[in-house]
RNA sequence: GGCGUCGUGGCAGAGUGGUUAUGCAGCGGCCUGCAAAGCCGUGGACGGCGGUUCGAUUCCGCCCGACGCCUCCA
């Protein structure tokens, strides 16, 4: 490991910080260490895309981070009390715990169907209480904090010099925003909540200032700061948390400690519909259950919104369309295709990084996280593969197999059987598709007898009728013949 | 009103001061009973106007256009 606590080895990461706005050598507190604290979700209700977004992103940057041989301590947020979780929970007649319980767990299906890992640590609000109220009395004993009239206790902003360093606004120039609602029980208009009393029937929790619960961004600080220290390598969420969630944390954390909070800020670009920013208050999103519906075999479609989301740059706007999808779908049919052709091949453990395909995959990734470049270098290992095979050079073949086996899996990539994805079966095939299957072979056999006896018209019309069906069938060069799914476009 | 991001070939989407991104689609070829897959070859691009430069899609300025933040939001 470097001394100067760079990580990466022979390749430097280039992290684009926001702090900054630009891009830096990450260096971490500790040599060969990443911190990580990625705002995760809250939870009223199912996950949509853009938090898909989220949780594919910093999967894979944390999965890269490991394969250069870092040691990662990964926390991602629950945050299971806020407003909308009361609200959501009155609605529906049950209490804030239970709802919270039920949208964690459906959070932790939607994640598996992404090849998204679990954090090392996943800290929920509610959890973490104690650690809240000791930070607010911080606050308040320093100065920063104040009960107001109404009986919140609120975070005095004009008092923390950094204010805005994020959104590189300062408190005037965000006050000319004029949306800012008046409020005689504020000091400032942009003094934010930290403990919010609470009113009869609500969840509510004993503190030095009466019962109540925290507000919004505490339990960011709180939570980061108790699992990764005062101080840690890297904070990161979506775009739209950058202000004023983040830069609340910043005031909140610092104010308290007198110290650097976070070195390194990430945000991912927005998940657009039709070129516009999809989220909830808009009425534009899609769950991802939703999407992982619209297709048979959750684990194949889970893989192709993955990859969709991977083959852009996480910084930018990143449209979602069928088109997206169908995209998707056809990279990730060539990349398994070279595999099945290759027959079934190991993961080669770790990667040779003196390869060809494995530095150029590592340079891409080591410059921000540059996913589409490393999905292009997998490409063009399956052309160099497919060419090894043209030659009957098998074993050569099958060797960068492996290796294009380990790079995808550094993006949680290509991690299912070739044959399941490409015939979309799932790992406990249902008695529906133990049918659908006999009937596809039937036909196949059926094929192969019109064949043997020159009956190509015959032949030809089986064909057709599958591919109506959605069932592609491929002769190879020895009367074999195999199937896929390809999706005939019926245009919408 | 303030701040910011972006504008690449038919579509998606990287990147670069002068040389092939990549995937899908197109075209020609090999292979195939015909296909499919694969391979080989190939056409096609950098919003507009100026400037810097031997040379700009890449740097600078202006303009136009799209989007976002300043309010809950990943």
């Amino acid at each position: 490991m470097n001394k100067d606590n760079t990580i990466g080895g022979d390749f430097a990461v280039q992290v684009y910080n926001s702090l900054t706005g630009t891009k830096e050598a990450l260096k971490t507190l500790l040599p060969g260490e990443v911190s990580i604290y990625v705002c995760g979700m809250t939870v009223y209700d199912y996950c949509h895309l853009g938090h898909a977004r989220v949780l594919v992103v910093f999967d894979s940057v944390v999965r890269y981070l490991r394969s250069v041989g870092a040691k990662v301590h990964y926390v991602r947020n629950i945050t299971d009390i806020d407003d909308k979780i009361i609200n959501r929970a009155n609605e529906n007649g049950e209490t804030c715990s239970a709802l919270a319980e039920r949208f964690i767990a459906a959070m932790h299906e939607d994640e598996k169907a992404l090849n998204v890992l679990p954090p090392d640590m996943e800290p929920q609000a509610t959890m973490f209480i104690d650690d809240i109220i000791a930070l607010i009395e911080r606050l308040e004993k320093a100065g920063y904090a104040y009960k107001s009239r109404s009986g919140d206790v609120l975070y005095r902003v004009r008092h923390f010099e950094g204010y805005g360093q994020l959104s590189g606004r300062s408190i005037d120039e965000l006050l000319v925003g004029a949306r800012v609602e008046l409020n005689v029980d504020k000091e400032d208009p942009l003094d934010f909540v930290l403990w919010k009393k609470s009113k009869p029937g609500e969840p509510q929790w004993a503190s030095p200032w009466g019962s109540g619960r925290p507000g919004w961004h505490i339990e960011c600080s709180a939570m980061s700061m108790k699992c990764l220290g005062e101080s840690f390598d890297i904070h990161a969420g979506g775009m739209d948390l950058k202000f004023p969630h983040h830069e609340n944390e910043i005031a909140q954390s610092e104010a308290s400690t007198g110290r650097k909070f976070v070195n390194y800020w990430m945000h991912n670009g927005y998940l657009q519909i039709d070129s516009e920013k999809m989220s909830k208050s808009e009425g534009n999103f899609y769950t991802i259950r939703e999407i992982l519906d619209s297709d048979a075999n959750i684990l194949r479609i889970g893989e192709v919104i993955r990859f969709m989301i991977l083959s852009s740059h996480y910084r930018s706007p990143l449209n979602f369309s069928k088109q997206s999808i169908d995209n998707a779908k056809a990279s990730l049919t060539r990349l398994y295709l070279v595999l099945s052709r290759s027959g079934d091949v190991a993961m080669r453990k770790e990667s040779s990084c003196d390869s060809r395909y494995s530095v150029l995959f590592n340079t891409a990734m080591a410059d921000d996280f540059n996913t589409p470049e490393a999905i292009a270098v997998l490409f063009s290992l399956v052309r160099e593969i497919n060419r090894l095979l043209d030659n009957n050079l098998v074993n050569d073949a099958r060797e960068l197999c492996s290796e294009l086996k380990y790079l995808a899996n550094v993006l949680g990539l290509l991690s299912q059987e070739p044959i399941m994805f490409l015939k979309g079966l799932s790992a406990e095939t249902s008695n529906n598709e133990t049918a659908t299957v006999e009937w596809i072979e039937r036909l196949i056999e059926e094929r192969a007898t019109a064949r043997m006896a020159g009956d190509w018209a015959k032949a030809d019309r089986i064909r057709g009728d599958l591919l109506e069906q959605g069932i592609l069938l491929e002769d190879d060069g020895n009367g074999q013949t195999s199937w896929r799914l390809e999706e005939v476009y019926t245009g919408e």
